[in-house]
DNA sequence: GTAGGTTCACTCAGTTCA
DNA sequence: TGAACTGAGTGAACCTAC
């Protein structure tokens, strides 16, 4: 009986570490060079998608298993020999015979794994790297808890549907919505000019490459993302100017907690072609005491159950719109009132949003840790201009970049 | 000391290994120069058509072994000698001595796997193309969806085979006759100016080039099909230009899904010299969620079991004849009565072809899933005429095709 | 050590052009 | 016609997580 394509799942994942295990544990030592390709009759050195098989069926498994059923053809009658000298004359009836000898192609990797995996390799070439080059004091961030295992799942899997109900008005939900696409098109409107059809792994040995790369482009498209909104474009050019310089650089330092890719270790705007950066590249920027705190806020939200994009975005306005420095910077003259007022749309947008998703209970608590965490960022992000130009030739970065330090 | 290609059993495994890696060794090293084509003598690189063979001797086979025999005369006794510097003297003898030897004409591709092998080389180097220089939003469409197994080849042989019968009365019959009949005409009548004996890949860059070109002739061709349509040509002269105006690029659009080569991913009108046109170049023009919305439209086409051309030309008709802005547009009278009883000819047909061919359970199904995807269509049509000028210079278009629009 | 993927030199189809 | 060339596919050798 040919096998007969199945969805593979979860549980399949499971069976073949199953498998494999038992296997392991089952046939230890005879085999090596004793096994007879169960496809062609090669030599084989052990299981190969779950049947014994030679290095070339393997690969050929593994190239063509995948591939639509019907591009293949047999130029005899379907059932052509599959030899050691002759398998290479018909694809088609080799690979009936890979699947009928038992191969399994659910154990092909599917895209996606590679790229987990390749990232994961990438990400321990550096490890090591860092290691062997410099060894001096290490002091190794806390590089994982444990602990907290599948709330990280949460955070990736977070819908942001919002579904239009009592609490939100029609206003509240198209405002969500302009929301939504504002970034969206902010992120479109700023591309990176990767060029590899997976996203590449991008490395960045320097404080100064931090800013020029990653951060430029977050930086970029929150720009263009609060330009997008309309009471951003109420105020006054010189008011836009102060918000934005004032602002946007700890706005940037939420934004990469928020497309921290807490699985991967990796930095990375989803659904973009953007590199990636490894968090290990960005632990050696600027110095360890700013990203043993960031880490430290990092791993706050992350906690939080509730981690939504929606109330990342409206988080990203309320804090646009802040204005801590109050009495210390009058040399523009703020129109405090109505600024208060637009930060307070947002303020009531956000209650009235956490209020429908999460309850009342939840609300208020998470609605402090929120913003207790901003807070913290904006702390450290102004303890950090004082002293960007111990980390880097500033006068190397773009002109907008300088004007947010 | 020729190949002699015995089969191995079981226990020759040892020698078979030798054999074989001896062969890769020699192959490897002594690359150049150092086998002897079986035809004549000359140097040989390595297999051709199963024989060790030289360049010439393979190109003279391909040229060659697939002509009609009988074509080629021996001037002598049918048994002149090929050697080196006389293997010129007669093709006869030579292709004698190629066969003997052991060249198969069975490993010479046929046309269409060249051509199939064409398409895979040439989408490869769109591909690297696009990857080059145009980094810019790559966001790859799935490309496949590894899911929908052998509903593609259905999609291919659904033959078109009327059987009269029971239900559909022999006017039914003539009139869908009538229709692959005008349909073919229309194919004919607008024929591409393709000088080339294979089909030729014909690259897109530009939204505005995939109007002029493919979806231009597509749109001739409808046309002149609908105006071999009896019912059409009874409306009045307005009518009929106010329906080819509001329907035609929704009936390009659906044409497009039913000519789209599934296998080959790419589009071509069947049994015509016209360009082939890659998928890929397709993707890359209008914008992504245009082309995203429509390949699940395409792929919901493609899996119906029955995807067949009459009810693709019946729904042309239905869908040309489908007056959907009642309202909004009144700028022109239309006899409504009249339009909706000629809708309705097609409409019966449609059901009666459809009871005859797939029963009644299947019917009211498949009915409901061509309409669905073809309002689906409509609708995503109607917003992009009503942004198309951001996709290109609509002055660049043909008058006709700018009416369409 | 096993069994996934990756790499790259190599083979053999077709294609080009003097 | 055939020498030179192109590129998809192959498989041995290799890399790495588990
Ligand atoms: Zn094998
Ligand atoms: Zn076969
Ligand atoms: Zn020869
Ligand atoms: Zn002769």
């Amino acid at each position: 009986m040919l096998r007969n394509q199945t969805n593979y799942t979860e549980s399949d994942r499971t069976l073949r570490k199953q498998t494999q295990r038992n296997r392991r544990k089952s046939a230890s030592k005879r085999y090596k060079l004793l096994l007879t390709c169960v496809v062609c009759n090669g030599d084989a050195h052990g299981y190969n998608f779950d049947a014994i098989s030679c290095e070339s069926c393997k690969a050929f498994f593994r190239r063509n298993a995948l591939r639509p059923p019907g591009k293949l053809k047999c130029c005899g009658n379907g059932n052509c020999n599959i030899s050691f000298d002759q398998r290479k004359r018909c694809k088609k009836c080799r690979l009936d015979k890979c699947l009928q000898t038992g191969m399994r192609k659910e154990w092909i990797l599917t895209d996606k794994e590679k790229q987990e995996k390749r990232i994961k390799i990438e990400q321990n070439r550096r490890l090591k790297q860092i290691h062997d080059n410099d060894n001096e004091h290490q002091q190794q961030i806390t590089r994982r808890s444990k602990t907290d295992s599948e709330l990280s799942t949460d955070f990736q899997n977070v819908s942001s549907s919002i579904i239009c109900q009592t609490l939100l008005t029609e206003i509240d939900w198209s405002r969500i919505k302009r929301l939504q696409h504002a970034y969206a098109e902010a992120v479109k409107l700023n591309q990176t000019a990767g060029i590899s059809q997976y996203p590449l792994i991008q490395p960045i040995y320097s404080t100064l490459e931090l800013f020029r790369v990653p951060l430029y482009i977050s930086s970029m498209r929150l720009i263009t993302f609060f330009k997008q909104i309309p009471e951003f474009q109420q105020l006054d050019k010189d008011e836009q100017v102060y918000f934005v310089k004032l602002n946007t650089l700890t706005i940037v330092f939420l934004h990469s907690i928020f497309i921290y890719d807490y699985q991967n270790e990796i930095y990375h705007e989803p659904n973009t072609n953007d590199p990636l950066y490894l968090e290990i590249d960005w632990m050696n920027t600027i110095n360890k005491e700013f990203h043993y705190e960031m880490k430290q806020i990092q791993m706050n939200f992350i906690n939080l159950k509730q981690f939504d994009d929606n109330i990342m975005k409206i988080f990203f306005l309320i804090t646009l719109f802040s204005n801590y420095f109050t009495f210390q910077y009058s040399t523009i003259n703020i129109n405090t009132l109505n600024v208060f007022k637009t930060q307070n749309i947002y303020n009531e947008l956000l209650y009235k949003y956490c209020l429908h998703h999460y309850g009342f209970n939840k609300t208020s608590l998470l609605l402090l840790q929120y913003t207790t965490n901003i807070m913290k960022i904006q702390k450290l992000i102004t303890k950090f201009k004082s002293t960007a130009h111990n980390y880097m030739d500033i006068t190397q970065l773009t002109p907008v970049m300088q004007s947010l330090l």
